[in-house]
RNA sequence: GCCGGUGUGGCGGAAUUGGCAGACGCAGCAGACUCAAAAUCUGCCGAUCGCAAGGUUGUGUGGGUUCGAGUCCCACCACCGGCACCA
């Protein structure tokens, strides 16, 4: 009779004896494996489903890394506890961000306790521990001293709802990442690091990396390396030089204008009078657009100067105008203009009546009535001086190098990226170890002074000037400079939250450590990385900065390696049940509490692999879980009827032991993990039909799919593996190993088709010759080729047998 | 606009990479068990024509290559994601 499995029983008393005897253990001779999950941002809100399926999939890889090979499983947990809503909840309430965060990874611990993962909480770590911010703030000084962090006032990216700062990679569309705010342009002086001195090799690692090619894309694109050329236009009438950049030297003799910036340094100086008061009015109207307009409204603007540059090839005057859509912090914030060979520049030519002079010829005849800029780098010179008659896409190459050596310019490199802006104008951040000395400058506070603790405040109100809440705590901002002694005050902005997040993951293997970062003994026997599995959203701020400061920590010896995850999946987010982002103010988010509590951990272990491939996104459907629980209870009754009928093995099930060994693994490898449950299904269901038939299947065919099924559903493995009377746990278990020649069929069913279309199967084996399968064929199809001349023959062994046939 | 990705039953999805399309599961329908229901078990389940055997058609659209195409090539459409005046 069929019964279900009591899973409340089982998960706890499996839980309970994991605890006593942990089955992870490292006895400093098994090979390392780290597996590292994204750690989570503790929210009020708790765990979702969606949060499970990361976790799910990571420990379920954990635990074949450890029965395969027989790993030491690295698998830790740890908290991205700074961070906006533990503030504004503060503000809200007056609670102290630690006391809230404290309550949350209390709760969120719980719920991910219930997953069931491989843990070592004794690697637990958190982003607002001290013990841990303390080496946070440990790397800032190292990146002061090593000319890495530095300050600087430029116009940013101001968030007016967060009331801070945001680096480039936190404006989405124009819009706050976290808040979806409009963001605005604000004059500051700010701490920024240097992530642009390490552009070319956060380009060229990404070449080693076992990544999605899509994230390696995504930070290819937004370092955005190109090269040029930098070259130099004289003013006419002026001691001045323009140096502008461009990635196409070879349209040179074909620039007849030049746009500047309006931010540009040398506006007012080349700015005539009789164009000084359209000029002011442009810049000042161009200073108050918002990134949103700036992206979104396309149509050229600009003004004229009043002044004329000179081209340095054949000496024309190009009239020298303003516009926004050069941009002030790209290149050298000036630009050429080649309106025959550049969209926007043709724009702008055609808008203002400048003139247009074609370069490029793709048939060596010049277009006398240009309708839009011929773009590609490939033709034949024209009105190009000593060029003409030359290919552009070889001149293209040479042209930087033949400017150099003419002296007006010089071969250049430029990036998209820019430093990245470090400081945050809030409360809830690590504060930035740095004392300001009216005589000594901006000073790191002594490395045996660390950690520089956040003091508590009154008020956690972030202000609209730009100052944390920290400026407003006189005594913890009077303090005496390190260096000299005198007077001085701590700088009073804090870290963003990717601060903590850049490095965590070094931590784990040594989180007691109080005298470094990590050891390097440690971090050279356990580190890098070899998995780390995360949602997308991160691909080019945790990715990227975690990257950079691998590498900072690489140069100055913290450890010994540049990349610090040498593979990377991006698990698929769980959408609600309309197929729309799970969130809490639609009200669709699905806790996995009350679905752990009616079908047990391991049905949705199961449930959240088998929802779909698990780098796509999947809508949450709760009645899918039936489907899962069936199958396991299934599974029940087989093994405990095959245990406890221990039948003879038969030949059947041999091969059903090996094929399922063989398809599980594949599948596994792939990371294919929802089809790895169908094909558990499949098997489940062959042998079901061997338990009606001959009462069970033997005990090395039960225990080789309990073994192979333990990684997916770890209790409910561990009982059975104990009823079948192992006393060890299941998981030091090695992973069976597949006999191709046991798993291969003597006997296959090969389709016979006519002209591509499938008439029949007959029942071949496999060292069938030609001869013997064309016979059998012919003769299942006999009434259907009657008459007919067989014009072709088409016989692969084992997978189709085609007759091709003329009436 | 540029660069990626995806498109298969009522639904989630499979197809060992060019060889039986729709595995596995959900939902649905019919039956068994039951006084009844739930649970469980058995069968059916793309469309279309047919009483049936069987035929035709079918993987976003149109073409092509091939004995054979969901899979490869060309053109297009739709949706999703990334970047977006980067010279």
């Amino acid at each position: 009779m069929a019964v279900s499995y009591n899973h409340i029983e089982i998960e706890t008393k499996w839980r309970k004896k994991w605890e006593e005897n942990p089955i992870n253990v490292n006895d400093g001779k098994k090979p390392k494996y780290y597996c590292l999950d994204m750690f989570p941002y503790p929210s009020g809100a708790g765990l979702h489903v969606g949060h499970w399926r990361g976790y799910v999939i990571s420990d379920v890889w954990a635990r074949y890394k450890m029965m395969d090979g027989g790993h030491y499983v690295i698998h830790p947990m740890g908290w991205d506890a700074f961070g906006l809503p533990a503030e504004n909840y503060a503000i809200k309430t007056g609670q102290h961000p630690a006391i809230s965060t404290a309550d949350n990874v209390a709760n969120i611990r719980k719920q991910i306790d219930q997953i069931g993962a491989i843990r070592d909480w004794d690697m637990e770590v958190n982003t607002t521990d001290p013990a841990f911010y303390k080496w946070t703030q440990w790397i800032f000084v190292q990146m002061f001293k090593h000319g890495l962090a530095y300050e600087k006032e430029m116009p940013l990216n101001w968030c007016p709802s967060c009331k801070a700062v945001l680096a480039n990679e936190e404006v989405v569309d124009g819009k706050c990442e976290r808040c979806g705010s409009e963001v605005t342009k604000k004059n500051l002086r700010q701490w920024m690091l240097k992530i642009t001195k390490y552009a070319d090799r956060l380009l060229e690692g990404l070449d080693g990396l076992e990544w999605p090619e899509k994230v390696k894309k995504m930070q290819t694109d937004w370092i955005g390396r190109s090269y040029g050329a930098e070259v130099q236009f004289k003013i006419d009438g002026s001691d001045e030089e323009i140096t502008v950049y461009t990635t196409r030297p070879d349209t040179l003799y074909g620039a007849t204008f030049m746009v500047l910036a309006p931010e540009h340094e040398l506006v007012a100086k080349i700015t005539t009078p009789e164009q000084k008061e359209a000029v002011e009015a442009y810049c000042a109207a161009a200073a108050n657009k918002s990134s949103v307009d700036r992206v979104q409204n396309k149509e050229k603007t600009g003004v004229f100067t009043g002044s004329y540059a000179i081209n340095p090839l054949n000496g024309e005057k190009l009239q020298i105008w303003l516009s926004d859509y050069v941009l002030a912090d790209y290149g050298t914030g000036a630009i050429m203009c080649v309106p025959a060979h550049d969209d926007r520049d043709f724009a702008f030519a055609k808008k203002f009546g400048l003139p247009i002079v074609q370069v490029i010829s793709k048939d060596g005849k010049e277009d006398p009535d240009m309708q839009e800029a011929y773009t590609e780098a490939s033709g034949t010179m024209i009105n190009s001086g000593e060029w003409n008659g030359m290919e552009s896409s070889v001149l293209k190459e040479e042209a930087p190098i033949m400017i150099e050596k003419k002296g007006l310019g010089k071969k250049t490199v430029n990036y998209k990226l820019r430093d990245w802006v470090f400081s945050r104008q809030r409360y809830w951040g690590e504060p930035i170890p740095i004392v300001h000395c009216p005589d000594c400058g901006p000073v790191a506070v002594p490395e045996d002074q660390l950690p520089v603790l956040l003091p508590d405040v009154e008020s956690y109100q972030p202000t609209d000037t730009g100052e944390s809440p920290l400026a407003a705590i006189d005594s913890w901002v009077n303090t005496t400079c390190p260096c000299c002694g005198k007077p001085a005050k701590r700088e009073t902005n804090t870290m963003p939250q990717w601060a903590g997040s850049s490095w965590y993951f070094l931590r784990y293997v040594d989180a007691h450590n109080d005298k470094e970062l990590v050891s390097r003994e440690k971090a050279d026997k356990y580190l890098p990385v070899d998995m780390y599995i995360g949602g997308v959203e991160h691909a080019v701020l945790h990715l990227l900065y975690s990257r950079f400061y691998t590498k900072f920590l690489h140069d100055i010896g913290v450890v010994s390696f540049e990349e610090p995850f040498t593979r990377l999946f991006n698990q698929g987010m769980i959408l609600g049940p309309k197929g729309v982002k799970m969130s809490k103010s639609l009200g669709n988010v699905v806790s996995p509490d009350d679905m752990v509590r009616d079908y047990g951990c391991d049905s949705l272990r199961i449930y959240e692999l088998f929802i779909g491939p698990p780098q796509q996104d999947s809508a949450w459907d709760e009645r899918g879980i039936d489907g899962v629980n069936r199958f396991l209870n299934k599974f029940w009754n087989v093994a405990c009827d095959s245990i406890e009928a221990d039948v003879k093995e038969t030949p059947e099930m041999v091969k059903l032991r090996h094929k399922l060994i063989a398809d599980i693994t594949m599948r596994l490898d792939q990371f294919a993990l929802n089809t790895v449950v169908s094909k558990f299904m499949e098997y489940n269901n062959q042998m079901a039909k061997m338990v009606q038939e001959c009462g069970g299947v033997d005990k090395t065919t039960i225990e080789t799919y309990i073994t192979l099924l333990a990684p997916f559903a770890p209790h409910l493995c561990e009982e059975l593996w104990e009823r079948c009377g192992h006393k060890e746990t299941i998981f030091h278990n090695a992973w069976p190993k597949s006999d191709a020649s046991l798993a291969a069929d003597d006997v296959k069913e090969v389709p016979v088709q006519l002209n591509g279309k499938i008439k029949a199967v007959i029942k071949l084996s496999v060292d069938a010759s030609k001869e013997e399968a064309l016979e059998a064929a012919k003769k299942a199809v006999a009434d259907k080729i009657q008459g007919a001349q067989i014009i072709k023959e088409i016989y692969v062994a084992g997978k189709i047998l085609n007759l091709v046939i003329k009436k």
